[in-house]
DNA sequence: GTCTATATTCTGATAGAC
DNA sequence: GTCTATCAGAATATAGAC
């Protein structure tokens, strides 16, 4: 069975909450701190510093992305759909790290950019890989991009997926 | 002629490109004073407080806004073309000011967050009108979602205009 | 492993000179 | 309109007790 989750997880899980409902400026160690419910002494034993809180997440991020870029290859529903699904928020913790990194992506030494990019680059090559059509697997991915702004920005559009349904299955099945 | 650029207006000014290159934590009032050339002091008497620097910068951001959703409603390439180049950093003033506001669209007050809505509304009323194909017009709004997103991340995609184009010519005219 | 001081620097803001 | 000096509080980080 799975052991509790443990401290260090627990604070990594609060850095990227307060990181996405609150933004970098709020995501201090003292309220990091508190939300995983230690002192800011007992963070600093589990990460030295600030910076070394950011690598923890990215590093934690990096295994998510390779995690779901398994699933994204595998899945029933076929790269597309699973890609498209997964763009919109769904409130799973690879969402809520991938939030979390956007938010500090222009910062610092740009480790997290630099994940961010490397999954976005492999989720391209899966979806050129199953399409065959690099104009296509781009316009695909721009559209998750698009799916994954809205949910950073708070936006919700319950129809907007079933809209992108609608206008690829055009592509697919022309209405002459 | 137009009169040099206020102090008013570089302050602003360095405010939002310190957030575009930098983030959020990096925008302080001693950063901003400095690159805009004039001292804190100098700073507080045109924006007294920090709320108000960012007060400043949505309410210049909602008139930039308001010019763009009419450029977009009468350009001659038509509405969907005008959305989508528009969409791609073009290094214009508009584009810092709107990478500027999502950076700090989760935090304070939210008044940030509103007028982007404001003005995402606003564009998809002109695609919608223009289009007259509802799922058609949330897929293209998404689309330059995903280009503007993009250029917030610091990714740089020269040919992805050019598949956004190709896949659409295809809905118009299908290669039967 | 976790806590409570404490040190240090940064940040926003005020007061008053020029 | 712009500057310097100054302050209170916050943010990161260290030291050492438990």
């Amino acid at each position: 069975m799975p052991q509790q989750r443990s401290t260090r997880d627990r604070l990594l899980d609060a850095f990227e909450q307060l990181l996405v409902d609150e933004g970098s400026r709020a995501a201090t160690l003292d309220a990091v701190a508190a939300a995983a419910g230690v002192s800011k002494g007992g963070l600093l034993y589990h990460f030295g510093s600030k910076e070394t809180l950011v690598d923890g997440m990215v590093e934690r991020l990096r295994e998510q992305g390779e995690t779901d870029v398994e699933l994204m290859r595998t899945a029933d529903v076929g790269p597309v759909e699973y890609y498209l699904q997964t763009s919109v928020a769904s409130g799973s913790d690879f969402d809520r790290a991938l939030i979390a990194a956007s938010r500090i992506a222009q910062e610092n030494t740009h480790q997290a950019a630099d994940v961010l990019a490397e999954i976005r680059d492999s989720w391209f090559t899966v979806l050129k890989e199953d399409l065959d059509d690099e104009a296509l697997a781009r316009t695909i991915q721009l559209i998750g991009d698009g799916l994954y702004y809205n949910d950073f920005c708070g936006i919700s559009n319950p129809t907007a997926l079933t809209h992108v349904r609608e206008v690829l299955a055009r592509l697919t099945a022309p209405t002459d």
